[in-house]
DNA sequence: CCTATCAAAATTGTCGACAATAAGAGTTCT
DNA sequence: AGAACTCTTATTGTCGACAATTTTGATAGG
């Protein structure tokens, strides 16, 4: 008789589910950029040895949450402005590919699907109830339905399991506040016609638009509060 | 007294020594495809315990060099076409984007670079001395060193560290013919003068078609094949 | 002869201890 | 007083052994 109700977490082995809690602790901003990862500590905090542990690290490691050098120790990295416009360089290119494949692969039923996504949304938006983290989490969801839409498993991989983590950590570490919710929410529209259109040029073309405007927006966000820094 | 000459290949630990022997071990064919990866032989092999072997492993997991399952064990990654499809055209969108980068961040110094470069493919081509493996080598090289110029340290870590290593093990495994080097010796001399030229629009476009069409190579050799072995 | 069940063997997952390396404190010399 | 050196200490890297799980082989039943 199996055990039903947790989503498993493939929480197979205890490397996994400790992995899936840092993924979290990291993610969530319980554990700060910059932080010291201390592996006696960490094994003593979750109640296990330093093995399973290491492992979990060189995870963390490879999806690039944390840095590590040899003998020295890990630390949970700390965004700079570049790295940051370049992680939305490499979203632009990857989600534009992805948009052009969804609008070539993507079922009727899964578009519908997102025209429902983008009504909830839009609901959403009026109600105000948007501010709270549900602005984040939609956004990311429309995103994330896309990239399974491409039906491109190496796609889903770089931006799903690694690039995502990635950008939700900044979004708690900057709190930088999301642009023009109503203007994206325009633009998420677009591009779902395009997608209903089969114009896969089309479709490429406006996530491209998309992400890049939100890069511009972070970029220059950066730049003021850099400036007032200076001042 | 600093010993010199061997480049180091960051051996600070037996783990990241293990892992590089490990990588030319799969990429180079010694390893094949499917192969069972026995924690215990490969510890006596290369005289290790299993602790920095299995982080090795790891390392190779998030390559995506080699598959493990909880309790099963790892094995080489076997790809299939449609895996073969999905990277290149990961690639496609990636290295369009590196060139744009490119074209807009390269020296004029790496730029002469690059055309010096061209120049020895060139006669490599004439004098035949192609087919060997510089053929792969030489294509990779290039492939490399506009990504490199893109600036973007993250294109670099995902092209460089991650999926070129599958192209250079998915090369030698399928031992796949290169496709008319005087037609991609012609495709990169008019992407580097895209570059040079500052175009970044123009680039793009040249590398997305220049990698579109090594992908409609592949997928037109692999059908053949396959309709071979139906037959 | 085939199938299902069970036990033994092999492999992976986990643990605690030891060795090697780097950071920090304290001391000494200029 | 400041800088450089050394020793101590804390942290990471490595190892061998034990536990848990899966596979495989044999055996008994149909």
């Amino acid at each position: 008789m199996k055990e039903v109700g947790k989503p498993e977490f493939e929480s197979r082995t205890l490397s996994d589910r400790v992995c899936q809690q840092l993924i979290s602790a990291i993610v969530s901003g319980e554990l700060p950029a910059g932080t010291k990862i201390s592996e006696a500590d960490l094994a003593k905090t979750y109640g296990i040895s330093r093995g399973p542990l290491r492992e979990a690290i060189r995870r963390l490691e490879s999806l690039r949450l944390i840095e590590r050098k040899a003998h020295i120790g890990a630390r949970v990295v700390k965004l700079s402005a570049e790295e940051l416009i370049d992680i939305y360089q490499v979203r632009e290119a990857l989600e534009g590919m992805a948009c052009r494949l969804a609008a070539q692969n993507m079922s009727d039923a899964e578009i519908q699907a997102l025209f429902e996504l983008l009504d909830q949304h839009e609901t959403s938006v009026e109600e105000q109830a948007w501010q709270a983290y549900f602005q984040k989490a939609g956004d990311l969801d429309f995103h994330y339905r896309i990239v399974r839409g491409s039906g491109n498993a190496m796609l889903l991989e770089l931006l799903g399991a690694d690039l995502y983590h990635l950008v939700r950590m900044y979004r708690t570490q900057f709190s930088v506040s999301h642009y023009r919710p109503k203007r994206a929410l325009k633009e998420h529209r677009q591009i779902v016609d395009a997608i209903a259109a089969r114009d896969a040029e089309l479709a490429e073309l406006l996530m491209r638009r998309h992400i890049s405007a939100a890069r511009q927006n972070i970029a220059q966000q950066l730049n003021s509060s850099q400036e007032k820094s200076h001042g």
